[in-house]
DNA sequence: GTATATGCAAAGAATTTGCACTATG
DNA sequence: CATAGTGCAAATTCTTTGCATATAC
């Protein structure tokens, strides 16, 4: 019934709660290997996705070339750049981002996402490209 | 600079705008198989990554396995039932639905998703499920 | 001591790419 | 005719699965 908190549980849930920048699986696993050096993404991939089921992260469907995860719990909507690629957290007050009856359905999950240019590219003087997009990414591991 | 209005792509806009029930690659290739023999499934991928860059569908980041495609223009958001797996259109009236700046951030694109049991699954005697959730969906074809 | 978690290797599936052929303007 | 689109097959990559070993209670 409750989560075993093994060594390598107990290492993933304090990463990905302290971590505001939605990290992919990849992300999580390149940091871990350094204090966890045998963590496999197999390990990584089943405690996700427990954790996602017992609520103690999200797991973000923004990004469709990987699924991104989020520790912070309280409700909140995402921006999405596409200068910078960075997803950054958006404190909204939003009149439908409560659960509950929506027109007869109910409501268990609230998402919201924005894509556009952040701030800082916005008023950088040229557009500032600190993780570029998914083919350039991918190519990275080609 | 336009879009060359070939028999692949003309079918496949007819086909992806009159359907609201945001279609993946593999449903779209399944019924215009029946009219265009030869359409392959690189064809839909080009086809529909050109149509999104060019605004003519909305790719949809919802589905974690799949992408899913909405020919429906006019703003609204969505509702996926985790019983019946449908993908049903909300309009919904949201102060935070418009493009423009939001935070200092320029918003392009506005996504909002909900998750929950649709009115019709929690009317129903039995949870009716029309179209399985991803991994009943992926083992059907392994 | 038993049930559960881990991790490797292999399988599975969506998407992309290379390239020869075809259709459009 | 030249450019751009199509479609097959192969490659790429994320994610899942099978199973043997290791760990938690």
């Amino acid at each position: 019934m409750c989560i075993k908190p093994t060594y390598q549980r107990m290492a993933i849930l304090e990463s990905v709660s302290a971590d505001r920048s939605h990290p992919t699986i990849r992300d999580l696993h390149a940091r871990l290997v350094r204090t966890v050096p045998t963590l496999s993404k197999t390990t990584l991939y089943s405690t996700l996705q427990l954790f996602a089921r017992k609520g103690l992260v999200a797991h973000l469907s923004i990004d469709p070339a990987e699924a991104r995860f989020d520790g912070l719990l309280s409700p909140h909507h995402h921006f999405c750049c596409t200068s910078c690629g960075r997803i950054l957290d958006l404190e909204l007050s939003c009149p439908n981002g409560r659960r509950g009856v929506l027109q007869g359905h109910r409501i268990d999950e609230v998402h919201g996402y924005f894509k556009g240019v952040c701030a800082d590219c916005l008023s950088a003087p040229s557009p500032r490209v600190r993780q570029n997009q998914y083919k350039k990414r991918r190519s990275v591991h080609a």
